[in-house]
RNA sequence: GCGAGUGUAGCUCAGUGGUUAGAGCACCGGUUUGUGGUACCGGGGGUCGUGGGUUCAAGUCCCAUCACUCGCCCCA
């Protein structure tokens, strides 16, 4: 049984294939940001707490019960950051960043939330995201969105996936919407769940995506956003769907599909599977103009969406690339050494990865060179040293051969072409 | 925060209240003192999550507790 100091719960560690299905995510996400211009970037994984308690909303679970503040030795009160987008307006506006607009920036990095772990949910998870700072215009969405099918596709999820798509409308449409799901919901009140009735008074929108039985007849029924859309409201998310249709990115309107977070309007999305439990959302996110004004800077337009890494990578499966297969450097000889490091080093500068092993028997090395995967192996022993050539041992054929250490790297090379 | 399930070797799991708790895989060694993978032979490894209780006797039954998993809430 596992003994001594655990890890935290909600945190984990990762090694081989699941480390590197890891890196491979970030990497594609990197690459298909990069194809539409944005840059990468980094903010700190914790900031003062008011930059999460002003963005969020303060009835958001995230801000209510999910976060990791504690006081800074200094006395100032901080919080590990549960997503990206706050701390990256805050970045633009602190950092002046705001002359060239509009800005596009693409992120990764572990996010912290203090809730129950399960399938799909951890309480250090990470995210890659990019962000659209400073285009109003509904094509901005559109362009987010696309990177984001372009992401998913270069991961192969295309199939595993859809797109759901819906608006929250300007500030207007959805100040005038919520007052009429209350006034219907109300008049449901006793016929919602405990939970819901919670929602109701706290974030009445919320009741829409209930999982409940009992909640659903009700939402269902309930007054449609999408019909209380004023015409500008109408207009942007029409043009949106438009775009969206020019590029045949498939979507579904879901009428249910609420966000969490105070800041979103205007076009929200997530790209949802049923493949992870009861965790729906892979890549998900939506407008959040006027977020900058709530960090103190000017007000402007933003668009963007985050990506969980490790549901994308529990969708993935062995959908990886082959690892790099070493070879491996077996010192046999106790003076060898020299010479080993040195043919290790003319593997490297050759660009084959090349691994050392020094210790135990001949054998040892050899099954050592297996577990790792190793294409070959270079053998340094007393005959090799005293006829001044290496043994190259093919560890897929079997093949051996000695050759002069000058011709290692080009004899390596064409065995790794050769399969 | 709430609910359910599961805790036995590094891993996956057997184990009817009754000897010294087992298997497969993995690991180590040998067959082979300079040759991996396959095969054969051998070996090491367990406070049965933890604490209490019931019993002549507890891995097994009861209670508590901790951890993990899944779900609710919420969300990537």
């Amino acid at each position: 049984m596992a003994r001594g100091l655990q890890p935290v719960r909600g945190t984990h560690d990762l090694f081989g294939d699941d480390k590197r299905r890891f890196d491979h995510i970030v990497a594609a996400a990197r690459s298909v940001a990069a194809g539409y211009g944005y840059a990468p970037m980094a903010t700190p994984a914790f900031e003062f707490t008011e930059v999460f308690r002003r963005t969020l909303g303060e009835t958001s679970d995230i801000v209510t019960k999910e976060m990791y503040t504690f006081a800074s030795g200094s006395g100032e009160e901080v919080t590990l950051r549960p997503e990206g987008t706050a701390p990256v307006a805050r970045a633009l506006v602190s950092g002046g960043r705001l002359q060239v607009l509009p800005a596009r920036l693409f992120y990764d990095g572990p996010m912290f939330r203090r809730e129950r772990p399960q399938k799909g949910r951890m309480r250090q998870f990470h995210q890659v995201g990019i962000e659209l700072i400073g285009e109003p215009s509904p094509v901005g969405d559109v362009e987010v969105i696309a990177a984001g099918a372009r992401l998913l596709e270069r991961l192969g999820l295309t199939d595993s996936v859809t797109l759901h798509l819906h608006t929250l409308g300007n500030g207007a449409s959805r100040d005038r919407y919520r007052t009429a799901l209350v006034a219907y919901l109300d008049q449901h009140r006793g016929s919602l769940s405990a939970d819901s009735q919670r929602r109701l008074d706290r974030n009445p929108l919320r009741v829409l995506d209930s999982k409940a039985p009992e909640d659903r007849e009700v939402a269902d029924k309930a007054p449609r956003l999408l019909d209380h859309l004023d015409s500008d409201s109408a207009g942007f998310f029409a043009e949106v769907r438009c775009q969206l249709d020019a590029l045949k990115i498939g979507y579904e309107i879901d009428p249910l599909l609420v966000r969490g977070l105070d800041y979103y309007m205007h076009t929200t999305f997530e790209f949802v599977t049923d493949r992870l439990g009861a965790q729906g959302a892979v890549l998900a996110g939506g407008r959040y103009d006027g977020l900058t004004e709530r960090m103190g800077g000017p007000s402007l337009a933003g668009t963007g969406w985050a990506a969980g890494i490790e549901r994308l990578s529990m969708l993935t499966g062995d959908n990886l690339p082959a690892a790099p297969r070493p070879v491996l450097v077996a010192r046999v000889a106790e003076d060898a050494t020299t010479q080993a490091l040195r043919c290790a080093e003319a593997l490297r500068d050759a660009g084959v990865p090349a691994e050392l092993a020094l210790q135990g028997s001949l054998k040892r090395q050899l099954r050592h060179a297996d577990r790792i995967g190793a294409r070959a192996a270079v053998l340094l022993g007393r005959r090799e040293l005293e006829a001044g050539v290496v043994s190259v041992r093919d560890l897929d054929s079997g093949e051996q051969s000695e050759i002069a250490i000058a011709q290692l790297p080009g004899h390596v090379l064409e065995m790794i072409d050769g399969g």
